[in-house]
DNA sequence: TCCTTATATCAATATATCTTGATATTTAGT
DNA sequence: ACTAAATATCAAGATATATTGATATAAGGA
């Protein structure tokens, strides 16, 4: 139960179903990269995929100072079935936006 | 967006699950029975039924005073999906109990 | 070691959701 | 019309979650 309701409560926000569509579109991002695209806070930012990581939707990538996320794989059924939910959302995505070379892997 | 944000948010509470699953195993129930069944003080099992039956998961069925609530059919693959996954999980699940028999269909 | 940058966490406030008891509504019976 | 029972809705307080700015941590370079 107490899982469950992790993944569900963890999709329970608009925030955080953009992160996983901008995610799911544009592969692997790094976190200063997400804040220039979404244009996000970036303790909000951190806040929002830490929940995503710690419900099992993401994966973080660590590169010396940069952290990496990613849609994890494999996703079991439901969680995928939640993206493809997801997937087919009307929203407006914003484009990614990369700050620095240096950042790109 | 919002379609889905309330679909996941009807899911995302203990009590709902429980519900979903309660309905899912027994069928068509009447509110009576499911305060009884549930040991669940009225306006709040109202509360989560009308939250679960808005978000798409229930269905109603009213004769005379009595309301008679079940899982819709048929649902769409998200929440269905969603209830296989709820079947799953490990909840001590109450017996029903039929408090008048004028009650049942 | 010191400084800078990226990311994470904390504290305060704002907003949303849940629970309960009270009240309103609806239906059937007399 | 009046009453009783089933269900729905409302109002107040309690609890949880989100946002923001401030601070902490960690890594790399001078």
């Amino acid at each position: 139960m107490e899982i469950f309701l992790k993944t569900v409560s963890a999709l329970n926000d608009e925030t955080r179903v953009l992160l996983l569509r901008f995610l799911d579109e544009n592969g692997e991002v790094c976190v200063c990269d997400l804040q220039n695209s979404l244009n996000m806070i970036q303790s909000r930012l951190s806040r929002h995929l830490k929940i995503l990581k710690d419900a099992g939707f993401l994966r973080v990538n660590r590169k010396g100072v940069w952290a990496y996320y990613s849609i994890r794989t494999p996703l079991d059924k439901f969680r995928l079935e939640a993206l493809e939910e997801i997937r087919h959302l009307e929203i407006s995505l914003p484009l990614l936006k990369i700050q620095n070379e240096s950042c790109k892997i």
